[in-house]
RNA sequence: CGGGGUAUGGCGUAGCUUGGUAGCGCGCACGGCUGGGGGCCGUGAGGUCGCAGGUUCAAAUCCUGUUGCCCCGACCA
């Protein structure tokens, strides 16, 4: 282990502080820099590359279930941000605002979008009027803004990217099962391709999305046990409807009013690979979303036929199919070494002379910084069946601490002292009262995560005051 | 918005207490030796010391003001 840390002393061990090991790994692994812009970050190739893998990932999963991509504009006029009363109490406290176009002041201020219910609701209204226009199922790719106080990067910025979907439809049901539909895409996604574990669920009404009937959501757990919420779905009945006048013409000509969600993705899971995943010695991206799969590294490269084997080993594995490359810089080996484990690259491929005598090379895991000598013969298929395992046991591991790290407290003592010593989720059962949250908030400095899909009865009563209990929820602290 | 910290080549910093030629490490450029876990030697480029005032013969250093950034809290994806 001694010798393990000497190659890592630029990155802070997350034991030592996991907000500064969080910053060290960001920065190491080149995902992004600062500016001169407050809160806002530049996106660097390799952070932008995860996040193009998550676009066309889910975006591909998002055309199997009918989502057709738009793009509306990134200003709001204030009269139609005001139009629905809880929503705009919502974001109003983090809107950046327009004033002047040119030098002349507008007659009617307009915010940078913090999110687009308001917009798609206005450009619904004028679309919609059969139930021949319905459903509409609508996504856009997009950056929003919102003037946070502090902010991290990946975690909490003031402008970050994501996805936002609306959808309109002419029933109740059909909203619900649209809304519950998308959560699931979000947390297949999640544990398919990004290897992290979610909790599937309900928030508490103190917690949903402003305007929102039900907000569903995906809760992950971070290596330093603090939640991160990490997909959300909303149905929003038919409350937008009625205060943007968005209604249909059904069957029997009566006007109905449409039953709308929202569901939203962002870079935050940027944040997530890499507090899910992440070691000591960097980021630890799963081959499902690595934009470098292989990296293929040469060894004393200046010796005749290294470079030409280890180039044509790399253009054998694109053949294959994998996202492969070569580092060509005339840096130490070493160096290398380093550098791919920074990025998170799940399989280096060593190959020199002396591999390339015998026929083999090579092959370091980047999860388990396991070694292993495998013949030439046959990589690409060696390899492959690597880069499979690796993801199967990231998420089995991911999931391994997850669960190690979520406790059942059945007694208000129990719960104080797992919230006080053991970071974590909470499972306790409650009373379905916002006085309970606000204590257990100001007690035990926890939130609600979710009230999960998948429901155990602990106790009859709630954690917090007594009375018979209504849900099981996690609870824990949250980024 | 409250509390704390910090500001000196690209990055990390020393110098400030006690004013007097701005130093080091990394990185960068060039050359050479190297090469299986951040290798070595040599040469070189690069700084209005955050900004604005003030004190002084003289300010990175002392005084006043101001701004940015970072961390911790409250709010949020």
């Amino acid at each position: 282990m001694a010798e393990e840390k000497k190659f890592v002393e630029s990155i802070t061990s997350m034991e030592t502080d996991f907000a500064q090991w969080y910053t060290d790994v960001v920065k190491k692994a080149d995902l992004c820099d600062y500016t001169s812009v407050k809160g806002c970050m530049v996106i660097k190739p390799a952070g932008y590359a995860i996040w193009e893998n998550i676009q066309h990932e889910l975006d591909a999963r998002f055309k199997k279930v009918g989502v057709q991509n738009v793009y509306l504009p990134m200003f709001i006029p204030e009269s139609l941000l005001q139009k629905e009363k809880d929503h705009v109490e919502g974001f109003a406290p983090e809107v950046a605002w327009v004033t002047h176009g040119g030098l002349e002041p507008l007659q009617e201020r307009m915010c940078v979008r913090p999110t687009s219910e308001t917009l798609f609701c206005d450009f619904y209204a004028n679309e919609i009027h059969s139930y021949r226009d319905l459903p509409k199922v609508y996504n856009q790719w997009c950056s929003v803004v919102r003037w946070e106080k502090t902010t991290r990067p990946f975690l909490r910025s003031r402008e970050f990217l994501w996805q936002e979907g609306h959808t309109a439809h002419a029933t109740a049901e059909e909203a619900e099962e649209r809304t519950i539909q998308m959560l699931n895409v979000y947390a297949d996604f999640c544990e398919e391709v990004l290897a992290i574990p979610v909790i599937r669920g309900r928030k508490t009404d103190k917690e949903k999305f402003a305007g929102a009937e039900a907000t569903y959501t995906i809760e992950a757990l971070m290596h330093d046990g603090k939640a991160l919420q990490s997909g959300t779905s909303h149905n929003f009945g038919d409350g937008f409807a009625k205060a943007f006048g968005i209604q249909y013409a059904d069957k029997d000509n009566t006007l109905k009013y449409v039953h709308q969600t929202s569901w939203g993705m962002t870079t935050r899971m940027i944040g997530a690979l890499i507090m899910v995943h992440g070691d000591d010695r960097g980021l630890v991206l799963p081959p499902g979303i690595s934009p470098v799969q292989v990296m293929v590294v040469p060894v004393q490269q200046r010796k005749e036929g290294v470079l030409e084997n280890a180039r044509a080993l790399k253009a054998a594995l694109e053949e294959a199919g994998l996202r492969a490359a070569i580092d060509e810089t005339d840096k130490s080996p070493g160096w290398k070494f380093s550098e791919q484990e920074m990025r998170g690259i799940p399989v280096r491929i060593e190959m020199g002379p002396r591999d390339i005598a015998a026929g083999t090379v090579v092959l370091v895991r980047r999860d388990t910084g396991e070694k292993i000598q495998a013949s030439l013969e046959g990589i690409e298929e060696t390899v492959k069946e690597l880069l499979a395992s690796i993801q199967k046991d990231m998420l089995e591991r991911a999931r391994a601490h997850r669960d190690a790290h979520t406790y059942d407290a059945v007694t208000p003592e129990e719960f104080a002292k797992i919230a006080e010593e053991k970071p974590g989720f909470i499972r306790a059962m409650w009373c379905g009262s916002q006085e309970c949250e606000d204590k257990l908030k100001e007690t035990c400095q926890v939130t609600s995560r979710c009230m999960p899909f998948a429901q155990e009865k602990l106790a009859d009563t709630c954690i917090c005051c007594g009375k018979p209990a209504k849900a099981m929820v996690y609870w824990g602290k949250a980024y």
